[in-house]
DNA sequence: GATTGTATCAGTGGATACATTTATATAGCG
DNA sequence: CGCTATATAAATGTATCCACTGATACAATC
């Protein structure tokens, strides 16, 4: 075998996979519209296959929570209601906070260290203009769930960070530079400090929270 | 149309539909053993239709975590290892907290007087000899995390009931009577009757992780 | 006798073709 | 003039077909 991990080139495995990462990110990077019908056949000429893998990625992007399937009527994308993004950082807030108290053993200084590199440059991507800021962002929240050791919890709370994402960046786009941002995110880093398990999940669960509200402002008007 | 909700009878609205029920209610009950492989012209010539129906409702059941899917190498039923089973605990004890935290507001005398008739039928099922017992557990908690209000949480939770449904139904034909789980829960409805969300929420998390080792004692060994 | 190579076969993935259903436009009727 | 009914077109759902992958059994060779 010529490498590992065989993704390098875009063809996948199958062409379900294929067509599955493609709409992943065209969703998560907010090149649809919520609502937007999706056509197999349009979608499949534009990644060279016919409708069949591209209905089967649908399901799993059903599943994801990125589209929404009626029988007989198509794939809309689903995007988020304002009660919707408000219980999804309920849900994520509880989540997360399940995930730093059970990484809280597994951070030491190094993972410290870590973390701030990830805030400078999260910042230095924010003041770029561009919105990788939100690529940056969740990875320092990967970072910190990822040392929870727990396979289908992070897998959860990527799917949920995926389904927001859009938003994110929609409010990235409208607030210049998120200078709260940082002062969140490095007193939750103090929070880490402390070694505290109970006290690290509580202050993640208010981080959660508290941005909540921020980003409900700018949920597209005809969704809520 | 006949009726407004048309699936009283089998047939549902697309084969897909009928075929992932079929296969998600066999799953529950354990009609299929972890590792199982499910080969789709079986399962399609059994409810009468082709195997194309049957693959998408595979797509579906992978997400739900039901089976897992290989490509070129076909479904098998998934199982939990012995660490699965305590991360879905946990992940319920979060879910599950929170959910009874949003539900506080909404359980009055009237929702307590159900949670008990819902006990006694769980009781009753129970010394029936029945592994519907398993059924009623489940609805005495989706009582519960049903008045959320929060679909999205809700069919999360409810998801990962599902999954553990089956080493639930082994661990009751073990134990001829789970004698401790009707003080568990009636435990659990004081803690509702205190009106004190906080308290009920972490009452709740408790119990949920309380029950988890009692189950792995069960889970099959060769899955350990 | 064990290991490796090869042939065969079951099963999966994908594409095309066919059947149903929904949406749209048009015509008829009140 | 508005509404309903019907016809037509577009898109979805399902079935069948073909190509390819992976597994298994057998044979040849070391």
């Amino acid at each position: 075998m010529v490498g590992s991990d065989a993704q390098l080139l875009e063809s996948s495995a199958t062409a379900e996979l294929e067509a599955y990462r493609h709409l992943h990110s065209a969703l998560r990077l907010g090149r649809y519209r919520a609502g937007d019908r999706l056509i197999p056949e349009d979608i499949a000429a534009e990644i060279g296959m016919s409708r069949m893998p591209v209905r089967e990625a649908f399901r799993r992007l059903a599943a994801d929570g990125l589209v929404v399937i009626r029988p007989n009527r198509g794939c809309i994308v689903a995007g988020l209601t304002l009660d919707e993004i408000y219980e999804t950082f309920e849900i994520r807030s509880v989540l997360e906070g399940l995930a730093v108290r059970l990484a809280m053993p597994s951070i030491d200084a190094e993972v410290i260290a870590e973390l701030e590199r990830l805030l400078d440059r999260m910042e230095r991507a924010g003041v770029s203009g561009s919105s990788d800021w939100v690529a940056r962002h969740h990875e320092f929240h990967a970072t910190i769930y990822g040392l929870s050791g727990r396979p289908k919890l992070i897998k959860q709370i990527a799917a949920l960070h995926v389904t927001i994402e859009p938003y994110l960046r929609i409010w990235f786009d409208y607030v210049e530079k998120p200078l709260s941002a940082r002062e969140e995110h490095s007193s939750l880093i103090e929070a880490l400090r402390t070694g505290d398990a109970a006290f690290a999940e509580t202050a993640m669960q208010k981080h959660i929270l508290g941005t909540a509200p921020m980003l409900a402002e700018f949920a597209s008007p005809d969704r809520r």
